[in-house]
DNA sequence: CATTATGACGCG
DNA sequence: TGCGTCATA
């Protein structure tokens, strides 16, 4: 449901760029023979020559259509080259095309903050460039390039008395601020589409605007390879022409219901209604946005994102394809869980990050029994777990899971040929996975490790003497880090002040750097922790204190969990430097799938020597797997545990320890200290508060603008207006009926 | 049961 | 956490 944003007038320039039938033209670079020819690009899928899911202009002056299939495309248009979309785990893979998209992405976002929107689409906000453009004078007819004078400006009179060419719009003195604004804007768009045709071969449209609604709408009115731009003063024109559906979130439902329900078939004729009326018909949040709408307002920000927040991969079995037992099932559940991993892998390379959240989903149908109609199968998750045999087994848990859920009668997992009543028989006909809550693992200079490893004193026990330290782990905190730091402060909070339990550990063998900033436990047993809890208590309500002891030999500190058969599979540890205390946050995730937040409060640091901490848990989230199998060491145990072992009968490893990873964060910037350490409040129980509103605009204001800009969004999300109870919106998507 | 794969986001 | 909606190649 879409949802107002404060409006920010006229005072911003907002692109939106589209590459062109993106797919042909990826194929046309590989291929150049094929430029210039009517050519379709098709899903694997030998059902009918398979889905066209891009068809070149040439071939659309055929008439053929996306949504065709491949037979119908060649009847239509015999000479058309149809080319089939990489296959990769028996189903198609886009990554190829991912990546071109990265590629113009890179090239665009030299231009201002850059989100990808989709595969091919990107928000550019290039206010700040537009401006300083304008500041060196507005362009002139002579200095603007061919590809600027092509420019589509809406409303402009070509032909009459008042005629004017587009060259001479974007070159026009004496106007409002805000057209000569988006005329630089357009230059710079113009610039920029160069740029990525020279450097990817790529052609592209834009539409430029005053908000993403205006620059999304106007992008797509001319294609391909061109540009189109929206005064304000046409705003309200262009709203009273186009069809309500061409706005954004209002190509479904949404939009059927204003158009039949209150007779709305232009965005223009919603101006007809209060605020409180639609506020009323459709929610506070999707009233105001639509009264915005109606006047071409739109406040959404264009976020500074070029990295998706979840990756996933799915196939679908239609028709007699479908999958009616555990062996098909499971077999491309695990073509499925390998392309996962394999995704997940490079993501960690190549970005730097971890994803928190396995989900599964299926569409299912039930035969025989009493199978009930519009049920559908639900969608289950669980904390991930890297490595493709425990995401496949954990994906198995899910699918099982969720057929308990959706088979009414019978609990049985298999599918029943020749339904007997009692039992239920299934068909898979969709099966997907995906990976969620991906962030950055953070980084910085003075990462924990760093901070541990490399005592400015101590040079021999520098760590990156021995083995280097990759730019990227030194690098200033990016912005994602930033956003992960404040993401993990506001809501990487224990809220269990009861419970209480001790770690203590000793060290294992010195790890490699790399091994510092992932967990891989696979990949890299070099960094096998050995945990050898000392003392502990069990069920203790009561906070304890207990000391981690980092030996010289091993500047790095082993964090680990209490739980001898527990672990550590995705340990995450943030630390902020606050004066001469060193304060780790410590999230775990083990092998019986439980998860910890632990905090450690350490008093004065001497880095160059080992460590004596004295530490507070404070274990919140968990479950951790009994003590029965524990012989005799120390145990976690927790008065509460919000989340269930994924397994019924999770075997614990025999042994104590495991793989682990240690994950730090900290900042180098003594600005970004100060922030931090002005914002984290330290409460008793030592764990840790953010409290947003404290944030110093002064320490903010020093910050690099982009970090600026990226806290600042976070804030803002993370203050997002909550929906207020909503009124009515029930019946306005009936769920029941259809 | 034939558009397939992939993603984002908002609600309760 | 789970679901539904919307979007686009």
């Amino acid at each position: 449901m879409p949802v107002a944003r404060p409006d920010s007038g006229e005072t911003r320039v907002i692109a939106h760029l589209d590459l062109d039938c993106f797919y042909v033209q990826v194929e046309q670079r590989k291929r150049p023979e094929l430029r210039g020819k009517p050519v379709a690009v098709v899903q694997f899928n030998p059902w009918k020559g398979g889905g066209l899911i891009a068809v070149s202009y040439e071939a659309r002056k055929c008439g053929v259509l996306r949504c065709m299939r491949g037979d119908d495309a060649k009847k239509m248009c015999p000479d058309i080259e149809l080319v089939q979309v990489p296959t990769a785990h028996g189903h198609a893979n886009v990554n190829y095309y991912r990546d071109a998209g990265t590629e113009v992405v890179e090239v665009l976002s030299r231009g201002g903050i850059c989100e990808r929107a989709s595969i091919d689409e990107v928000y550019l906000d290039i206010t700040e460039a537009a401006a300083a453009r304008l500041i060196k004078g507005l362009p002139s007819l002579g200095t603007l390039s061919e590809e600027a004078r092509k420019t589509h400006i809406l409303g402009l009179e070509e032909d009459g008395e008042n005629a004017m060419t587009a060259g001479e719009w974007l070159c026009q003195s004496n106007v409002p601020r805000c057209d000569a604004l988006l005329a630089c804007g357009a230059l710079i768009v113009a610039e920029l589409r160069a740029a990525v045709l020279a450097e990817t071969q790529f052609t592209c449209s834009a539409g430029i605007g005053h908000n993403k609604m205006l620059a999304k709408l106007t992008s797509s009115m001319h294609k391909p390879a061109q540009q189109t731009l929206i005064p304000s003063s046409y705003v309200p024109t262009l709203l009273a022409t186009i069809p309500l559906k061409k706005i954004g979130h209002l190509g479904g439902k949404l939009g059927k219901s204003l158009t039949e329900d209150l007779g709305v078939k232009t965005p223009g004729d919603l101006i007809q209604f209060s605020k409180l009326k639609l506020q009323e018909l459709y929610g506070v949040n999707t009233g105001n946005w639509l009264w915005d709408v109606a006047r071409g307002k739109n406040g959404d920000e264009v976020k500074a994102k070029v990295l998706p927040k979840s990756i996933s991969c799915g196939k679908t079995f239609a028709g007699r394809t479908a999958l009616t037992n555990m062996t098909s099932v499971m077999y491309w559940l695990g073509e499925m869980c390998d392309e996962l991993q394999e995704k997940l892998d490079i993501d960690l390379e190549v970005h730097n990050r971890k994803a928190k959240l396995l989900v599964f989903h299926a569409a299912v149908q039930l035969r025989g029994g009493n199978p009930q109609p519009g049920k559908k199968f639900p969608s289950k998750s669980c904390p991930i777990r890297y490595g493709k045999e425990k995401i496949l087994a954990d994906a198995r848990i899910l699918f099982e899971r969720g057929l308990r859920d959706f088979c009414p009668v019978n609990k049985s997992l298999s599918p029943v040929k020749g339904s007997s009543n009692s039992k239920c028989e299934w068909a898979v006909t969709a099966l997907s996975i995906g990976a969620g809550g991906i962030s950055t693992i953070p980084t910085g200079v003075n990462s924990i490790t760093s901070f541990f490893a490399a005592p400015p004193r101590s040079p021999e026990a520098n760590l990156s003497a021995s083995s280097p330290v990759s730019p990227t782990m030194c690098r200033m905190p990016s912005s994602d880090d930033l956003e992960g730091m404040a993401g993990f402060l506001s809501d990487g909070v224990t809220k269990d002040e009861e419970c209480g339990t001790l770690i203590s550990c000793s060290s294992g063998e010195r790890p490699s750097c790399r091994n510092l900033f992932h967990s891989d436990d696979d990949a890299n047993p070099d960094f096998d922790v050995k945990c050898t809890p000392s003392f502990g208590c069990i069920g203790s309500p009561v906070r304890q204190k207990s000391s981690l002891e980092l030996s010289r030999d091993h500047e790095i500190p082993r964090g680990c969990i209490a739980n001898p058969c527990s672990s550590l599979d995705g340990a995450l540890i943030q630390c902020s430097p606050v004066e001469d205390h060193l304060s780790v946050h410590c999230r775990v995730e083990t092998d019986s799938h439980t998860c910890a937040v632990v905090s450690i409060d350490s008093h004065p640091v001497d880095i160059s020597l080992g460590m004596k901490y004295e530490a507070t848990l404070n274990p919140c989230a968990l479950g951790i797997e009994t003590e029965e199998k524990a012989s005799g060491v120390v145990h976690s145990h927790l008065a509460r545990s919000s989340s269930k072992p994924l397994a019924e009968n999770v075997n614990p490893p025999s042994s104590a320890g495991g793989h682990g990873s240690l994950v730090a964060k900290a900042t180098s910037s003594p600005k970004l200290k100060d922030l931090w350490q002005r914002n984290v409040l330290k409460r008793p129980s030592g764990s840790w508060e953010y409290r947003q509103d404290e944030i110093d605009e002064e320490v903010l204001a020093e910050l690099p603008a982009e970090i600026q800009k990226e806290l600042l969004d976070s804030m803002k999300r993370n203050r997002a207006v909550r929906p207020v109870k909503r009124s009515n919106i029930g019946h306005f998507f009936p769920s029941s009926s259809k």
